[in-house]
DNA sequence: ACTCCAATACTTTAGC
DNA sequence: GCTAAAGTATTGGAGT
């Protein structure tokens, strides 16, 4: 299918087809594919660290699950210590932010 | 349903633990339970007919993606590809006809 | 887009499109359409278990978890048995499969 | 590198618990770690912008699928719509040109 | 090439 | 009703 209406269907602010939108959502779906690029870079550097490691004799699937597992062990953390907070606040231990 | 008392705001109703709300707790998760086997079994049952149509020659993601599309409701689909077709347009993505 | 070409392009088993491939190819769509639709009419079962649950004066938050608690004692039993047989294994205590 | 048996089997070189493997471990899941802190972050700012768009008016299901048909390479998208088309001319979703 | 598993995206559901 | 969270489905990549 392809666009046959120039008319504007209200999707975004700015109603009639400016270039002032036009800039508007170029503006974000660029920042959003430099983000994405970022992400994607970040997301290769991991991996080149674990085939670095991998080559440096390391088991890469138990890499993988030590990093699970402190990530684990960090929210059980993060949830206790909100319970915690939530007590302290019950006892007038913290002031209600 | 079977519950006796009107004003109990706990878990469960009928706070003394006997045997009854037992065996409706019991019915409750076992329902459930069971209607989850069932549910597995056929997402297992869908896996299995791409799968073999995978070993027929079909493009599975092809598959998927006709599935979609016909899954949507026609005026829903007619109207998201307006707006995408009017940000597509905005982006140089169409010529403006 | 539309679709241009009449001729076959090699996705599918059965080159010219014949009426035995479309008929194949409407099969599956069909068969995956009609089990999604099974799965969907499950989903809504559930639904109605906790709805009517919540209705009866359970916590349906609650009950969630009491499922989700199971099922994970259910998979760490059956990670359990895996390692077990593994060590029978190990001691010809199976046959191995 | 710095492995100091050649027949070492175990996850990490350098058998012996020496401070040496520790540190070097130490810093494979704290590179790892710190490299998937970033990358949160960036999801994180990927999801503002979205969210911010939003509240500009622009509907976001239809972003994201413009995002992803610009992120296709443009060969396989048309490889795909390729199957595609051919899959919807044999269901009738497509009338034949 | 194919299977398996981790990561991402989407949908549904609960709480405000 | 809307925002936030959980669960589910799909995709991509690593290993065999």
């Amino acid at each position: 299918m392809t666009a046959t209406t120039g008319h504007n269907t209200g999707v975004a602010p700015d109603e009639p087809a400016t270039k002032f939108a036009k800039d508007q959502l170029r503006s974000i779906v660029e920042r959003i594919e430099r983000l994405e690029e970022e992400k994607k870079t970040i997301a290769s550097d991991i991996t080149d660290v674990y085939a670095e490691s991998k080559s440096n004799g390391y088991d890469v699937k138990a890499l993988r699950q030590i990093i699970r597992e402190r990530k684990q062990d960090a929210a059980k953390l993060q949830e206790l210590e909100t319970i915690v907070d939530t007590y302290k606040l019950a006892l007038g231990m913290l002031v209600d932010s």
